[in-house]
DNA sequence: GATGAATGAGGCTTCATTCAT
DNA sequence: AATGAATGAAGCCTCATTCAT
């Protein structure tokens, strides 16, 4: 797949578009390409199949959120401040991007398994980049020994996951970005507080 | 919906065990029912649509699982006793039953938004009861004031819900209620530390 | 497939005279469901998929096609007059069913080679036929000694096979059976005459 | 349509591997481009379509192949001996084109039937080819009177084109030109014996 | 209540052909 | 003359739901 080709961009963003406005099973090839501006065939030169089309929407787009968070904490050496970054560069990008949020919330989970299982593959970094950084915290005596780092970090994504959720299910009602400083605090405590 | 009579169980029963090996979408009607030994049209004198089974078997399941937990914390007096008996029960339930937990954590959620929506209602009490919870150990000086109510429940539920769907998606093969101090030690973290 | 039930002969029926009218390539499941006055989905109740009514279109006819003409050789003792009757029911069976012939003769030749060999299956019986007729000759001492069986058989069903094929591009001006002495003659020729 | 230059004839050969290689059903515009160096565009330059390639495939190696019968039967006064050749060329030249051979007898049958109309355009000379000799044979006396002329060629081609499809579909197992004694034998016989 | 044969709408994908460069 | 990116029509099959028995 080339993609640099501006019809690949084209197609993706018009992706996310008619996802969000028509939801995973309502968005047939034919709406993307209509978006698009393209023809029907002209989809199958860029993607393999509509699968394809999903999984490089995902790629694209979580592969620039994970980037984009990756950046905003290589500036901190404070351990706990990586993870305040983290939490809002989480949040601040989902509540920028109003499609964005409801296909990767709602819309996408939809998907089968196959596809789920894809999608993890493209949140690896992500993940991964929350195991070291508790895993640094540890490392520096900021949070107690013994912490079993894939269950922390269960917990860290678990959490910031279901509370967009909940934002994005409430029609984005409130203001998700003034909840970051309670879940960092939450999560602190979580990794410092010992019994 | 008569669910006295032994054919509406019957049928709940065979749509797990039919879903959990099938999965979402490899699971049509028409296997429901020859997997509950009934024709085709019998199941819609029992069900409104194939929506109304998908949302029936989480009601009934989802209604035990909360039932069962409500029980097991009833005798607890003690805040924190109870939020590691819900965690225990949570998890051990699950653990207990393969298909239920394939069913819930991987395989409803390819459903479309609509049905989506349902399942929430019937989560509705436990997520409720998990607020009881956390405002009876701000009441009694257990748990730091001034928390945010909703979002710890969605910490909680989220936390669980992530570690128990990376458990499912890892076959299960670890022991799942050997993760319950940990979890519990990290969520009275969150809830008690103040930096 | 159950192939009592007048649907699935109703289909087979449609489907000879859909092939006829529209050719190969212009016969749509559509087409098809539509002259046997069922809808496109009871199609499939009946049938695997297209190339399974086609191949049972030819099992169906053929079938009857070899059984006739076996029926009609049965009483003769002669093996010359076996090939004239096997000669004379080839032609008089295609000549008095105009949509088979074309069916037969035009249509399924153009489908891939999968169904093709299919359909040589199907004339198996056909061709063992004509082996034992020849092989019975040889041993009667009608014919002469050291005939290649294979090569004769296939001597004889390539000259009646191309015989109706040009009667039926010729849009059937002529009368077939009229021809039927002359091709005995030759065959018994062909199968008599030492050099 | 330009056929001096020498893409045209990279074309035709593209096509016969590619068909041989490919089926009739998987051998692509594309494909053949592919196979020829050119781009998919370029074939339009020298065909008007993708029938017309098929056409011209046929046209060439059709020609060639009965412009080689023709030279090799003129050298014959005799009748039976021109017959002779004209099978053992039938056989020889299928026998030595592996791709030409499959392309033939079994893809280009596979071919709607506007195109199977214009290939026995191709192959008039050469049944007129028939149609001369035999006459021949009846003028001179070798072969019996009263012989249906076109029944004849049909016999002949309907048996030469049977064996050889049987021989490809064999998959070339045997040798086809150890055939021709006893195929000539019968098709004497077939003319000769008057019972 | 129970059956199960019948329905028919709906969408992904291929590929011959065109045409701007 | 040559390219190859773009086009868009066309059809097989699935499966939730109905309804005559």
């Amino acid at each position: 797949m080339n993609n640099q080709k501006p019809k690949y961009h084209q197609i993706i963003e018009a992706a996310v578009k008619v996802i969000a406005e028509n939801g995973y099973h309502g968005s047939q090839v034919s709406k993307i390409a209509r978006e698009a501006g393209v023809a029907d065939g002209t989809i199958y030169l860029y993607f393999k199949n509509k699968e394809d089309i999903l999984v490089s929407v995902f790629e694209q787009k979580m592969g620039q959120f994970v980037d984009k968070i990756a950046d905003a904490i290589e500036g901190k050496s404070n351990v706990p401040d990586k993870l305040l970054k983290l939490i809002e560069m989480h949040f601040s990008q989902l509540s920028a991007d109003y499609h964005l949020a409801i296909v990767t919330q709602l819309e996408l989970r939809q998907s089968n398994l196959s596809l789920r299982l894809q999608i993890n593959q493209v949140l690896k970094p992500y993940l991964t980049m929350i195991d070291h950084i508790v895993q640094e915290g540890v490392d520096q005596g900021e949070f107690r020994e013994g912490l079993n780092i894939p269950l922390v970090r269960q917990m860290i994504f678990g959490t910031l996951d279901e509370i967009v959720t909940n934002w994005v299910m409430k029609e984005q009602k409130y203001d998700l970005i003034r909840m970051v400083p309670e879940v960092h605090a939450m999560i602190i405590g979580a990794l410092v507080y010992e019994s």
